[in-house]
DNA sequence: TTGTTATTCCTACAAACGTAGGATTCAATG
DNA sequence: CATTGAATCCTACGTTTGTAGGAATAACAA
């Protein structure tokens, strides 16, 4: 089971997926520029990324070097579906509509989707019925 | 500034929404399917809810009648809003790209989806430009 | 009117979270 | 080799969240 990640532990792994390896000072550097979290603040979450088998350490020279154990699809996977649980209740379709009413979407955007939706209708003409469960 | 919703206390607004106004008895039954909550703890989210000022509530009897002071809409659209923030760092298209591919759509959703994409589409070219921002 | 019992109100407490201070360590510099 | 300074490690503390117990209240029954 993926542990719980907050929302400013969320910050901090994105960063690390994107750049890892990554050391401390070069987490904090990065965030400083979105954030306002004191470096100690920065520690103290990739300490509890550690603690809770998220990320790994390795020492180098005089700094740690964290590296993800969990992939971002998995964690993103896991906290879209508690998301669609808990603010649709499960609801796929009005989610979708949702975020393709409010969100700005690019007109490459809108035809790349399109094609997704007219690709996701084909796989089910050509193979209906396949486990999918009701949710993610 | 809508107040922060923790899970739990979605799970009971999301009853309060759909049958306000309830009393505290309504909505833990209402509740007793899908959770495994205590009367008392659910009446603490009622609690709490009132004191964040995201429910109003009216005696009625012996009960607490309870009643939305906001929205579904709004509280959806800034739980939306920062969960595409969090997890998909505003890059709307990954995410309807991700919910498209994981969840189970019927063909209605498909194809509903679909008018909604084509409608947007049509808006942006007649007013081209207008002040959407990057977000939400 | 008084007892019974359903509800609420007030209180509590452990775990998680955001936030960071102080002590320690150890690589590099003089 | 002794000093310095960056980075970590350990510790802490107020707040929010999940979870619920006990005291108080008050509607209805007898």
């Amino acid at each position: 089971m993926i542990p719980k990640i907050s929302p400013a532990e969320w910050e901090v792994l994105n960063i690390v997926w994107e750049r890892a390896p990554v050391t401390g000072p070069e987490v904090y550097t990065a965030l400083a520029n979105e954030s306002q979290w004191h470096p100690k603040t920065v520690n103290t979450f990739l300490a509890r990324l550690e603690e809770k088998g998220i990320l790994e350490v390795r020492r180098e020279g005089r700094a740690n070097l964290y590296s993800p154990k969990l992939s971002r699809q998995q964690c993103v996977k896991q906290e879209s579906s508690s998301f669609l649980q808990r603010v649709f209740r499960g609801a796929a379709a009005p989610l979708l509509a949702h975020f393709c009413e409010q969100a700005d979407l690019s007109d490459k955007d809108i035809s790349e989707l399109q094609r997704l939706l007219k690709e996701r209708l084909k796989a089910k003409r050509e193979k209906p019925q396949t486990s999918e469960g009701t949710n993610l």
